[in-house]
Formats: structure tokens, C-alpha cells, sequence
DNA sequence: ACCCAGGGTCATA
DNA sequence: TATGACCATGGG
């Protein structure tokens, strides 16, 4: 079993997902913040909030009272600490250029930016990375870590730097030289969370599914 | 009532 | 380096 045949499978099954669901690169930016450690779906709620604030828009939330964001975004759970992140990577954003600017850079030196703002971790910098850039980053969450962690291809607790440098080091390997890695890691992180809320949930464990033979949480 | 959800920061040892 | 507390809404 290798990493590549275990996305077939996943898109055998599901279908492509076509991810990330959003308007603009923005955006992507501002859900990849609001949904931390939170449902998607009320995420949702506050984006469509901002929406109708006409607050999808660095300056706009910038000039705001951060008491009026937290009101904005108070179904995406953490509203106080979520108001200041986004502040936080508004002013970075603005302060960088915009869009246009950020995009001349090198992977390695944007992903270390965005590291160096407070409220932007690992995950969330590579949600933005690899869906708002379309950067070849291979995102790493809970739902990969179970994952790999009940097909024993990983221990699952593996620092998030050296799980991600592992996968990816794997899929180029099992992968032919000419295939392009932006889409093949955009569907496989999509189709694992598509299959972590389905199927590969906490509890019960593992059930039948596509990967059901290879799975030893399913064989009892 | 309890568990979980597309994490990250900060204090502490 | 590695735990633990904390943040908070909403659906099952």
C-alpha cells in the first residue's frame, strides 16, 4: 500500500472534490483562519456574514472595531481570538502588497511569512499555500493523521514538518516525473477530509469503506 | 449530557 | 521538546 494508490482509491470512490470551496484567493485565506479546530459549516455562516457586511476585504476589516469582526464571525466559534488573527493577517496582507505582491514569491519564503503571523500555524499557512497559491504543499490535519495513522503507514504523532516532508517525498517518488503535484495534493487533502467526516470518524472506528481491507481499525 | 469539528498560542517543566 | 489550559459556537 502506497500513498498514491490510497488517493485513487479515495477518488474511486468520492469523486473529485474541487476544492477550496470559495470566491476569490481571499477568501480561501479568510476561511482557512476561521476554520480552526471548527466546523466548516459554521464557518460558512460567518463568511456569509461578511458577505453581507461587504467586509471580505483586507482594508475594510482593518478599519473595523474588532468587537464588530467578532460579531461577524461568531458561529465560527473563538470569536475574540478569530477577530484578531484575521486583524493580524489583514495588516500583514495590506502590508505586503496585496495579492499581487505576495505572489512573487518563492514557496519557501511565503510559507515563512506567513509563519510569522500570530494566529497562522502550520495547517493554516499550507491551507493558504497550496489552495489560495496553488503552491505544491501537502496539507497535514487530524483527519491525515488518523488516517495513515490506522493504515500503519505513519504513527500519526509525527512532528507536522517531518509528516509533511515525508508524504510529499513519497508521492513525487510514486508518482510519474511528468505529473503535476499542485492538483494531486489539492484533491488528496479534499478527499481525506471528505472521508474523515464520512467514514474515518473518531468513534466508532473504521467501518467498511474503500480502504476497509487495508484498515486494521476495521478488522473487528 | 457528551463528543466532535478542515488549530494555534502561551505558560510551564 | 513536550504537555496542558485556553479559546466558543453549533450539530449529532
Amino acid at each position: 500500500m502506497n500513498f498514491l494508490k490510497v488517493h485513487d482509491l479515495l477518488l474511486e470512490t468520492y469523486g473529485p472534490q474541487r476544492w477550496w470551496p470559495a470566491r476569490t484567493p481571499f477568501e480561501v485565506m479568510v476561511g482557512a483562519v476561521l476554520t480552526q479546530n471548527t466546523a466548516w459549516t459554521n464557518v460558512e455562516k460567518a463568511i456569509a456574514k461578511l458577505h453581507e457586511a461587504g467586509a471580505m476585504e483586507a482594508e475594510l476589516i482593518l478599519k473595523t472595531p474588532q468587537r464588530r469582526v467578532a460579531a461577524w464571525i461568531r458561529s465560527a466559534g473563538y470569536f475574540n481570538v478569530k477577530a484578531k488573527r484575521l486583524r493580524n493577517f489583514c495588516a500583514w496582507y495590506v502590508g505586503h502588497g496585496g495579492e499581487k505582491r505576495l505572489r512573487r514569491l518563492e514557496t519557501v519564503a511565503l510559507r515563512h511569512e506567513l509563519l510569522s503571523i500570530n494566529g497562522v500555524g502550520p495547517e493554516t499557512a499550507d491551507d493558504i499555500l497550496l489552495y489560495a497559491f496553488h503552491r505544491p504543499v501537502f496539507v497535514i490535519d487530524a483527519y491525515t493523521r488518523r488516517l495513515f495513522s490506522r493504515l500503519r503507514m505513519l504513527e500519526g504523532d509525527e512532528p507536522y514538518d517531518e509528516m509533511r516532508a515525508h508524504i510529499e517525498a513519497r508521492l513525487r517518488r510514486e508518482t510519474r516525473s511528468k505529473r503535476k503535484m499542485v492538483p494531486l495534493f489539492n484533491e488528496y487533502h479534499a478527499l481525506i477530509v471528505r472521508h474523515g467526516k464520512e467514514i474515518c470518524k473518531p468513534r466508532p472506528r473504521c467501518g467498511v469503506c474503500c480502504l476497509a481491507v487495508h484498515c486494521p481499525a476495521a478488522e473487528r
